[in-house]
Formats: structure tokens, sequence, C-alpha cells
DNA sequence: CTTCATGTAACTTATGTTGTTTCAAGACTC
DNA sequence: GAGTCTTGAAACAACATAAGTTACATGAAG
């Protein structure tokens, strides 16, 4: 089973869009996550309709960030972004009426509750401006690396 | 995000198997699954080669459970059943060189792994016998929801 | 030697995500 | 107002993965 993304990328866009001076369009944002503007704009809604970006049409337009970085947790962008299922694996329903089924779903959600319990609640502390630091601490040590150099998002 | 279930089902499975008199046919496990029995064998054969289970050919054959119950964990099931993803969002790879990309993967991963760690130990300390207590204690409530009561499995 | 059952490969179907095309509408520049 | 840049959104195509299906070989019991 494939690993959906969008968190991550979500962070990473979000991230660069504070570094970034004036507003970033669709398609700048889609180079830097190689993949196209309208993905972008389908991913970007979720965080508008939360007020974490806004965007604007016309000249001059984009996406801006809708508040500080230190105001945004990972737990906010994960559930902006949409992803009720933390987890790959679950419980079946092939035969509800089982009594054997329903003890061994009771096991496997308690399991898995406890886990995605700890997960969003480290989520929940974990703000944006504390991944930028690091990003900050990462750029000290390698500044050879620079972030997508070419693409104009740290000239 | 769809789940995978076949953890939950090849648990049903075993602890209907320990129930049963004799080898169960993989057509028998696929009515109580609502599946067919290839899928049956394709994921069983991931039991059998740790041992979980045994299989016999020809008349009077199928499936068997290769140990009690009391010497199964839940760890050793989902590792049987090759799941290696727990969780169904993960970290982006597209652009490796960007240190924010980084910073972001690593903050995610962090979290992560320390979920993963807690479930997995929870996993490794539930057998499969508990799971039976836990039904005949759900039994003992609802004698009337007998499992798969026309399927043969609990005559 | 017939029947029953697994083992396995190949193919089809179903589902969900991602990518693409297309056009409408708003906003800025000239 | 004309032209251009940008988002918004719908509709469609492409792709990946899991699940289901078909078909046939193999082995064991009667």
């Amino acid at each position: 089973m494939r690993h959906d993304s969008r968190l991550s990328r979500m962070l990473h866009v979000l991230i660069h869009m504070d570094r970034h001076e004036g507003a970033a369009t669709s398609e700048t944002i889609a180079a830097m996550l190689n993949t196209n503007p309208v993905v972008v704009r389908r991913t970007m809604a979720g965080l508008r309709e939360k007020g974490y970006v806004s965007s604007e049409k016309g000249h001059g337009g984009g996406w801006r960030l809708g508040r500080p970085l230190s105001e945004m947790t990972l737990l906010d962008i994960y559930e902006a972004v949409g992803e009720p299922a933390v987890f790959a694996v679950g419980p079946a329903c092939d035969q509800p009426a089982c009594l054997v089924e329903q003890a061994v779903n009771a096991a496997l959600s308690e399991a898995f509750e406890e886990a995605e319990k700890l997960l969003l609640s480290r989520f929940g502390k974990v703000t944006l401006a504390d991944i930028a630091r690091d990003f900050d601490a990462r750029m000290a040590r390698y500044p050879a690396s620079a972030a997508h150099a070419g693409a104009g998002w740290h000239s």
C-alpha cells in the first residue's frame, strides 16, 4: 500500500512560502513538488478553507500564508489536508455478526487507537516554526545544498 | 486510502481454526470471509512459511494450526502477512536534495517511528489466545449470536 | 483412476489517486 | 476595453494496487 505524501508536501510548501517574497503561483509550487498546478490547487484548497493560506487571482496573484508558521502545528495541517486514515491496516467487516471477528477487531482497534492518539498528540506539539528552525540548522551546516537553488525560491 | 484487512482476516481465521475439528479447506474459509479460495491460499501462504499453519493436499486435506494460539502474537501474524507499511501517510521524496524537505521528513519520521514502535510493542504483547478468551466472554454474554452458525464452523 | 484439495501463474475487475485538459471568472496592466 | 495572468472547478485519462477469477498442474486419499 502506497503512502499518501500530501501532508509532507504541504509542510514543505508552507515553509518555503514563509521564506518567499510575495505570492507563490500554483505553477511555481508545482515545479517545486514535481507535480502540476491543478494538483497543487486541489490540495491547497483544504488549507485555504482553514485559513492557513489565502489565494488571489490575477496578475501578481497566487498563494500566501494566512498566519505565521509558529501558529500552525503538524496536526493542523494533517487535518486540513483531510486524512482521517492514519493507518494502512484496519479491521475487516466480512461477518459483522461474528463474535470472533468482533473480538479480533476490538483487540486491533484498541492498539490502533492508542498509537493514533500518541501520533496526533505529538503532531499537536510540533509547529511549522520548529521545522523551519531545523531547516535553518541544516542550512548552516550544509550551505551548499541550498533549497531549490534554481527554482527561484531562494535566490 | 483504503484499509488493508488481511491482518484482521487472518486473525479471524486462526481463531476459528482453533475451535474447528479437522482441517479447514480454502473454500470453507473463503465462505467465512466472503471472498474466494485462491485469495485465501495466497494470504495463508505467508502464515505457512512461518509455521503458524500447515496445509495438506488431497482428500481430507486443508489447513491446520501449526502451533497453539498462545504461541502466536498479533505481531507474529502482522509480520507473516507481510505488511511493512503501518501508516497510510508518509514522507514525500520530490526534491531529495532540498533541506526543507529533509527537515519536514525528519519531523514526520520521528513521530511516525515513535507511534509505530508503540503499536508493534503492543502487538507483541497480545496473543491469539487472549483474543480467543475475549471471544469466549462475548459468547457467554450473547450465546444467540454464535459465530457463523450456518457455515459449519460451530455446529 | 477418480475425486478432492492445494500451488501457482496469468488475467480481469474494482477502486482510488494523480495527472491532464478545458474553460469560466476575477484582477491587474496598458 | 483588450490582453494577460492567475485561481476555481469540472470532466476525463492514466496509473497503481489490491482483490477477484480462471485455468491447470500437483499431490494425496479412497
